[in-house]
DNA sequence: TTGAAAGCGTTACCAG
DNA sequence: CTGGTAACGCTTTCAA
């Protein structure tokens, strides 16, 4: 009844003329076109998306997986997908593909399959070699945000200096106790922690200090990080002098269990994350920040570069988290600290990476 | 190529019986229906979503619109929704419509007018009557999760009641300086909050309490929540003996502000929320728990039920917040607490609402 | 129980 | 610069 046809009665021009006169593509006087947008303006007409898209095979849609919608990464490279979309008129599907779940399989099998997206943005997905296939076999680009860097194009943060960054911020304080916290070898344990576990390994050998070297398991949330730190810190001989946290959630969570427990950070106790997280300031934490929101952003002109330029080779974008040094890190003897800290890591204010 | 074409070939029947077969509508015999179903799975046939729209009118997925992804409500309520219509193998479209912002706008004017869904879920919108307007006018249903009880359907708690139910528990345990926490009335200022205050100063005023009526504004945030705290329980004389809390965030904030200002919870200091947040056990949180997960779940079934139904009336499920005592909230008086607490207020196991 | 053909609302090619 | 027409891939009458 409405649609393009009943614009071009009204402007008296037939649907092809109306059709390019709003699509902007082709020749139109400047008379016609204008004709046909009070048409369209007068009758509110707007296309049906359906249509376009079964007669130009675009969907002006982008689909985004990921497998928790909940934690403060996640829905930071959320909001930076949809405030980058939204800029570009482009509609977003999201999907929450959780590991080991039913649901998972069905969006794979089922919900990807339908395509009603141009492009797919995957964000600490970590696809099994399955669900890899699947991706690539949709015949539609991919980006990663946190993800294998061979398969697809990938925008991330490099794990493995920040672990290694962050634990060498505590060595150049002193200590030599130094824990790491977090990640689960028997559950879900996410590649983003091993490679991060794996930089504080480095950092830790590097400095000679390999036979300090202890993981200490936990779920990767604020909760997770609480309980294990409780039973870590509970222990006042063994304790560590220091911590790093795969996250910001897991070490403010060990910080909280550290005041419960009367342990005084940072007098007691240092404790240095992975995040710069909303939470961060409130906590004094000092951390490496990453900007996960600019990471979404990024993967949105990365993704529309692909669907430009199909032949586009697959790239690899790593940021370089930052030290923002704040007040949970100090030097573990007061008398040694103006000796032993690394003059890189004196306090100042942070700045944005990139 | 492929397509139903492509399957009906295969087949050796027709477009419209593999459609049939397929659709499941329509007479077929079982055994052309085996035969179209097998060449289906042969090709891996999985029909266009657009093409099926356009014949249809059915976009088989759902717009939800929210002002915050980051919060745990919104993402809780987020993820019930999504894990119903998974299950129902419907498609959800994101729009995040931020409070005073230009993409809130241009939602609102641009992509919901594309209507590239056959129904909508607005949480926690707070729609203006100009926004109310054009939901209305895009003739799909829509059904809010927290909102206006008048325009649409709606599934939410009784805030009123939730509030009040928080005040009378520590009205019950003796409190009489009792400050509500959360809201700015300024900025913009959640219905959800003011009706929470009201329903505080309702109690207030029967329990003969209106001249300690106080309300301390601050973000409906853990770090606003904090900061406000922070000043309100600085002064030592001045200070209230309990706070009921807009919400858990901001409540969880005011426990970690007192902890930091060395005010014991709850010997000297109760505090009760409105949530049962993920970090509630966490902080053994005294609070009203709500279930927003199943409140986005119930807001899908009444979606659908418009859906197949669409001369059913509005209607409103009101849930019923229940106390779940847990540590944070203690009588006022030691002495007084075995006389003055209300019996329905002993501790115990929390159960689930509805 | 099956098939032919007419849409669904756009875009895009090809003459004019 | 404009209009007619086919095509996009599917569903849905309507006859047979």
């Amino acid at each position: 009844m409405s649609g393009i046809a009943e614009v071009a009665r009204l402007a008296g021009v037939s649907k092809s003329t109306a059709s390019r006169a709003l699509g902007g593509t082709g020749y139109v006087s400047d008379d016609t076109r204008r004709r046909v947008e009070e048409a369209a303006a007068e009758i509110g007409y707007v296309p049906s998306t359906s249509a376009v898209s079964l007669a130009t095979g675009r969907t002006q849609n982008i689909g985004v997986v990921m497998p928790y919608l909940n934690r403060w990464f996640f829905a930071e490279v959320l909001e930076g997908i949809q405030e980058s979309l939204l800029e570009r008129g482009l509609d977003l599907t999201l999907y929450d593909a959780k590991p080991g779940t039913d649901g998972r399989a069905r969006i794979f099998e089922d919900f990807l399959a339908r395509k009603r997206f141009d492009g797919l943005i995957a964000v600490g997905l970590e696809p099994d070699d399955d669900e890899v296939g699947r991706l690539v076999s949709l015949g539609r680009p991919v980006v990663n945000v946190v993800g294998p860097t061979d398969s697809t194009t990938v925008v991330a943060i490099d794990d493995d200096y920040a672990a290694r960054r962050a634990t060498e911020h505590l060595v150049a304080l002193g200590h030599r106790r130094i824990a790491f916290i977090g990640g689960q070898p028997d559950r879900h344990w996410a590649q983003v922690d091993r490679r991060r576990l794996e930089g504080y390994r480095t950092a830790m050998s590097d400095a000679g200090l390999a036979d300090f070297t202890t993981h200490i398991p936990s779920d990767v949330t604020l909760p997770g990080g609480y309980a294990s730190a409780v039973d870590v810190l509970a222990d006042t001989r063994s304790r560590p002098t220091a911590i790093v946290a795969t996250c910001d959630e897991v070490a403010i969570g060990a910080i909280i269990a550290a005041r419960r427990l009367g342990v005084q950070v940072p007098s007691d106790l240092s404790v240095i994350g992975i995040d710069d997280h909303e939470f961060a300031d409130m906590f004094s934490l000092t951390t490496l920040q990453q900007i996960p929101r600019e990471q979404g952003r990024v993967a949105v002109e990365l993704l529309l570069a692909h669907l430009t330029d199909p032949d586009r080779p697959k790239s690899v974008v790593r940021m370089k988290a930052k030290l923002v040094v704040r007040n949970s890190t100090t030097a573990l003897d007061p008398r040694q600290s103006a000796v032993a800290v690394d003059g890189r890591d004196s306090v100042g204010a942070a700045r944005q990476p990139r």
